[in-house]
DNA sequence: ATATTGACTTCGAGTAACTCGAATACTTAA
DNA sequence: TTAAGTATTCGAGTTACTCGAAGTCAATAT
């Protein structure tokens, strides 16, 4: 446990370098107790340590993978409470598995649609197509046909006037 | 070409059942433009046909790869326009599909940082550790540290009170 | 005949997570 | 002494929903 690391160092203009990300929401992360040490200089000015900086990449990434800030709130105050919370903290990151993957799988399959546009789109250019596939007419181009439920048919619950 | 898929077959309640969106999302849609052949019954009632589940399905998979609103209905716009707005709707896949590719990539580096937070507190939990890895001492869970630029050392700019 | 149910409509407010700009304050360099 | 640069707070704006209220209409149950 360096004691370094509990040193503040940075500016907040530096961290924004640092972590990519603006100002205004390093500041609004803060404002959400989402970096719980951040202390202030004599001007009141935030100032980082290599500690916040940790805290504030854990945050980020959370964010990044979806979590809610509300949740990422929760995960924070378990931290800081104690071993205690260890059962409760796997799980947390247990369903975010469960998301990331859900959501990786969902991305997998629309980059599949899209490069089947792409090649599309490229075939006609080359000339040897023309837009008969156009979504204005009958659009194959964006992948899985939705399901229909076997119970929804043709204007079954179309009221038409009488 | 068939006449079929223009027939308007299906209420908003059964769009909803079929695609698993929301009414509310689905008019949300309807209102911004986003489906631009719905028709409507002698009540005022939206009836979609098999058409507009298309456009509807392509709409879905752009915004859950993440192309905002504003792009989507500029897609749109040149779909109805024609086949020399071709290049641009191209351009625009190409954009997309680099992005989604980019998210896939950021979301497979945090499954892992999940992955090893989960083996971590497994290892806890069967008390083969205690809790020293806590994000509360130092933080090695949530994986990159962030590259912090040379120009920036330790309180470079950290004006301490006189 | 009337009441309930259920589906639809529009409208307007609420929410999450930023995102931005304005007003203000302080220091330092020209 | 003025301008540049950085910081602060506060409050409004944005996106993409999300929800509920209020109203209308038609079929069904009593």
């Amino acid at each position: 446990m360096n004691q370094s690391l509990h040193e503040p160092k940075y500016t907040i203009k530096d961290v924004a370098e640092i972590t990519g990300l603006t100002k205004h929401t390093i500041r609004y992360y803060d404002d959400q107790q989402l970096i719980p040490f951040v202390s202030r200089d004599g001007r009141n000015n935030r100032l980082f340590s290599d500690h916040d900086l940790d805290w504030l990449r854990m945050v980020h990434s959370f964010r990044v993978s979806g979590l809610p800030i509300s949740e990422v709130k929760h995960y924070i105050a378990m931290c800081l409470q104690g071993d205690e919370t260890i059962p409760d903290r796997a799980e947390l990151v247990a369903k975010q598995e469960k998301e990331l993957e859900a959501k990786i799988h969902a991305y997998n399959l629309q980059l599949m649609h899209i490069k089947e546009k792409k090649a599309y789109y490229k075939s006609v250019l080359a000339g040897q197509l023309n837009d008969t596939w156009n979504p204005v007419n009958n659009n194959p181009e964006c992948g899985e046909k939705y399901d229909i439920p076997e119970h929804i048919h043709s204007a079954s619950k179309a009221h038409v006037s009488p």
